[in-house]
DNA sequence: ATTATCTATAGATCTATAGATAATGC
DNA sequence: ATTATCTATAGATCTATAGATAATGC
């Protein structure tokens, strides 16, 4: 039953992205650890020799689904020709990432399950990979970032995820696409307006 | 043991307003029904009496919930004196709104529960509801709206509900402040912009 | 010998149901 | 007589733990 040390940490990773996946499939409380272990092909035994409750597994899961995600439109922004903001905000407002929730943002998936869970460390979590979500957008928008740029990053992430939480709650397929659409033009053109010299909406007093 | 007719509607009524809290607070998987006949003042025997499931009260909580929500605001814009646009935003993003989840928007607290809930009775509350929302917002934007208000309307939403989602999220007071302000500026100036002619951000093709 | 994982289980909680009880409403 | 609510419970599931097992790693 033992397994090489190397295979073991392998094991443990597969479970923390298993639980990354389920969790935001079915949220915090929609899963128990007996099918996420089984997800990773384990049983549900051994689970306290890698966690220390469930509640670890909710940080370290939710850790790996935010700094994942972020890694991917990091990339997908590094490599954009041309207007690297509509690469980010077209890639999330996309059909795709929306129908694909379990792969998806984190925020859209478990930032209402996280903000309930009365538990700083999950919420320090979220917070820190928020600031870096926006200090992303920050060095999309302008090569020396102030307020104003800050403002406008926050509301342009604050449109991306709206955006992406409603379109995956229509059941219209033409309404869910509206949504998607109509927030991605708002967001740009709340990115435009922030280059113009920064009095744009959102921005700092 | 027995109640009178009225009484008993009553009862009805208060297990779904209780319900329609307990639910936004901690989630649908997070409260059990024994818990929520027992805000109600009763006890969890008599449930099935009056749904026919925990679905049903679930379906029954949330259209209550964004109801009452939506009537609240409709209700607010109607006494606006000045920019009934300003008085919504405002409102819906202030530190009051952002603290009091259980009295507040559902799309907020609930959809991320809703959308991956497989009933589709539910999510069509969600879709009606959004719905009406969004002819509010249209009726604010314009005597006559058409397909660019609309669009206007959808972005103006969906900042509004990511704005306030991620000023949930975060723990930083200053921070979370920012993204009630934020969301709040842009979804003026994207009203502002539709106004303007109809060829704002969000508008359709 | 150590230890990663397994089987088995405790104790709590969840949804749902059965049958008792007591007040309403005919 | 009817019925709204209560007590009690079935059966499933959840988190967490105990102890057995078998392969690693010294």
């Amino acid at each position: 039953m033992k397994v090489s040390k190397e295979q073991a940490e392998k094991n443990r990773q597969e479970v923390i992205a298993s639980a990354a996946r389920l969790f935001r499939d079915r949220g915090f409380d929609g899963i128990g650890l007996s099918e996420v272990m089984q997800a990773a092909g384990l049983t549900h035994g051994g689970f306290y020799k890698n966690f220390e409750s469930k509640e670890d597994l909710v940080r370290q899961a939710a850790e790996r689904a935010l700094s994942r995600g972020r890694a991917r439109w990091t990339h997908e922004v590094a490599g954009a020709r041309g207007d690297a903001l509509a690469s980010f905000v077209r890639g999330y407002l996309s059909p795709e990432h929306r129908d694909r929730v379990a792969d998806g943002c984190a925020f859209v998936a478990l930032g209402a399950d996280a903000a309930r869970r009365g538990d700083a460390r999950l919420r320090e979590i979220f917070e820190a990979e928020a600031r870096g979500y926006l200090d992303l957008l920050d060095g999309i928008l302008s090569a020396e970032p102030d307020e104003a740029t800050r403002g406008a990053s926050i509301a342009i992430l604050s449109t991306m995820v709206g955006g992406l939480l409603m379109a995956r709650l229509m059941q219209d397929p033409a309404l869910s696409a509206r949504f998607l659409r109509a927030a991605a033009d708002a967001a740009l053109a709340l990115g435009r307006g922030a280059e113009d010299g920064g009095r744009a909406a959102g921005a700092a007093p």
